[in-house]
DNA sequence: ACCTGAACACCGTTCAAGT
DNA sequence: ACCTGAACACCGTTCAAGT
């Protein structure tokens, strides 16, 4: 018989993971975890608080993943704050379910922490008052969220056929939503659209408009 | 005996939105939902398909809250623009848990599109192309539900007392996060922060942006 | 120190049976 | 047409007992 290794949070972050991606974040149980381990659910009671500090912990493993050298001191606040920004929804799209756990945690784990760090410490270091910083992040956070959970709750419109497409406008429109299926059919349901493609033109409208702020 | 009165979809989603509302989104289950309504759990299915079904209806009850009067007609989007976020931001803090389920629910009721109808009229009868109006709404919902869901889901700073502040920031402090701890101690804890009155900066930043673009 | 089985108090949902 | 009881297949978590 091998023995098996000594059992880790970081294993159990990583099969927890493994799970979520695969068959979704509402199959991501205690008991299915454990099963997967190859352990009994109550052994997970060793390693955990509880469940809590499993979606905790998964959180912040999905966060550590941001590419995290910045160079903090430097003078030049917009293309790095654009690129925190792509980088944060990088990673949140690669495990479509975090985005949803993120701001539904109250603790926020180290890794969570350590990239509020460098977004503060970014702004701060190119002179950007305390207000100014509480500002602006509020606003590019809430707006990557924001962005990133539509995006992740959008039904896969790239697999939509035909038929249902017109299904669904005709419904829109007997319902009586005149603009809404007007811009369905014109727009929104036309196979070159893609919503992901929204992200860079509301990140830049952000940006400048930080920027002017910023310059008075 | 009195003879209660037929039960309604209404009726359910209403009584549905008081538990959420009194006791959180986690303890809304059909069976406390029955207990309520004083049925058994197994009756909610003579009105309701499953669960999902019950969870669309409460959102939408919540959208048809939104103040509904609007010139279409209008020919200063930026104002009414700015009315309806504010709108849809109210309703949603009304009931803190109706943000959570807007995003993950992939059957919008009437309510909700005749919310997204009326915002893309009036940009679209103030001369907003369809590109424009996709980037703009994608923009402006994107912020309005990702500072919602942040303001949502924040520790009560309100209650926060002295101790636990200074316990805290002392924490960040001990983990070696210098701009996050600094920002705490100067900005983020003083009484007289709330993160709610970031929300203006940002939307109006954001409207002055499409405003530029929309003018060219 | 770690794992286990049995148990508790819950879930959503189905189905056959009642009125 | 609506309601019910029993049942199924799940949850997270506790606890006393094992090694």
């Amino acid at each position: 018989m091998k023995r098996k290794k000594a059992l880790t949070k970081a294993k159990i972050f990583k099969e927890a993971i493994k799970l979520a991606d695969n068959y979704g974040i509402a199959n991501l149980s205690m008991r299915k975890l454990a099963k997967k381990l190859n352990i009994e659910a109550m052994s997970l009671y060793n390693h955990l608080a509880n469940k809590e500090e499993l979606l905790d912990g998964i959180v912040d493993e999905v966060f550590s993943k941001i590419d995290w050298r910045t160079d903090t001191k430097s003078k030049s606040w917009k293309p790095e704050l654009r690129k925190q920004a792509i980088a944060v929804r990088a990673v949140l799209l690669q495990h479509p379910w975090s985005i949803k756990l993120l701001n539904s945690r109250s603790n926020p784990g180290p890794s969570v922490l350590r990239h509020h760090n460098k977004v503060l410490g970014l702004l701060m270091s190119c002179g950007f008052s305390y207000s100014m910083c509480a500002h602006t992040y509020a606003l590019i956070d809430s707006y990557v969220y924001g962005f990133v959970i539509q995006e992740c709750s959008l039904p896969a419109t790239r697999g939509c056929d035909f038929v249902e497409m017109t299904a669904s406008i005709n419904a829109l429109s007997r319902q009586g939503f005149p603009y809404l299926t007007k811009m369905a059919e014109e727009y929104y349901l036309k196979p070159e659209y893609s919503f992901s493609d929204e992200f860079l033109f509301g990140l830049d409208l952000i940006l400048n408009g930080v920027e002017q702020a910023f310059k008075h």
